[in-house]
DNA sequence: AATGTTTATCGTAATATTGCAATATTAAAT
DNA sequence: ATTTAATATTGCAATATTACGATAAACATT
């Protein structure tokens, strides 16, 4: 197998899951945690910034991309990447309506 | 290749990625929303609700005790799983100073 | 003690991910 | 038109993940 089985579960599961995955990888995280800290929307010097070597760090913006945890704006030969809140919210919003419901139920461990 | 480079990046980093990987599957998205939605913490079933085998959903729930996101206690015959907290109140916490950060520079794109 | 129930582990096949060198693409600068 | 710079894509090797049948381990029930 190896294929995960995305049709048994709901489009907010899968969609949930495909956000978190994309941030599951210390990489990944360093990207996001670059372009909240860098002011402007700066492009590829995420490159220099990180151990990875170029291709390596452009399919981590791929995945971050089709994830749409980042959005990317050509502009001339560059380009700029920045986060897409979209999906920070969304996320946010989602683990905060977790803990809203847990706060009405026993805790048994 | 195929091996995360954890070294390169750190402890926080690995640490949140750790998380976010085992929350980026559907499955184990659905056993924390059955584990949230349950009142008292209910073990096996989970495997009467999820449409995988046993070996599967238990291998999921290894991964998701791993990251620290739930937790079991043994009672007798059956294992009573529950969530941890801990994880989840990190991850809102870190996605609420990710945001907190923002709120305070231009977006340009 | 023998049987059933619940959960974990092992082994393994199918597939996905990670990482990078080599190369391609695109646009700017000369 | 060439060259340079920035980014993407391709191809591939190493490793990880996903899923499940078979089996084991632990306990409860009879």
């Amino acid at each position: 197998m190896g294929a995960t089985k995305t049709e048994h579960f709901t489009n907010k599961q899968n969609s949930i899951a495909t956000i978190t995955k994309a941030l599951g990888h210390p990489a990944r995280i360093a990207i996001i945690e670059y372009l909240v800290k860098v002011d402007t929307c700066i492009c590829g010097d995420i490159v220099n910034k990180l151990p990875l070597a170029q291709p390596t760090i452009s399919q981590h913006l791929k995945e971050l991309k089709n994830a749409g945890l980042i959005k990317g704006n050509i502009e001339g030969n560059t380009i700029c990447y920045c986060i897409d809140w979209k999906a920070i919210e969304k996320l946010q919003n989602y683990f905060a309506s977790i803990s809203m419901k847990m706060e009405k139920k026993n805790n048994c461990c």
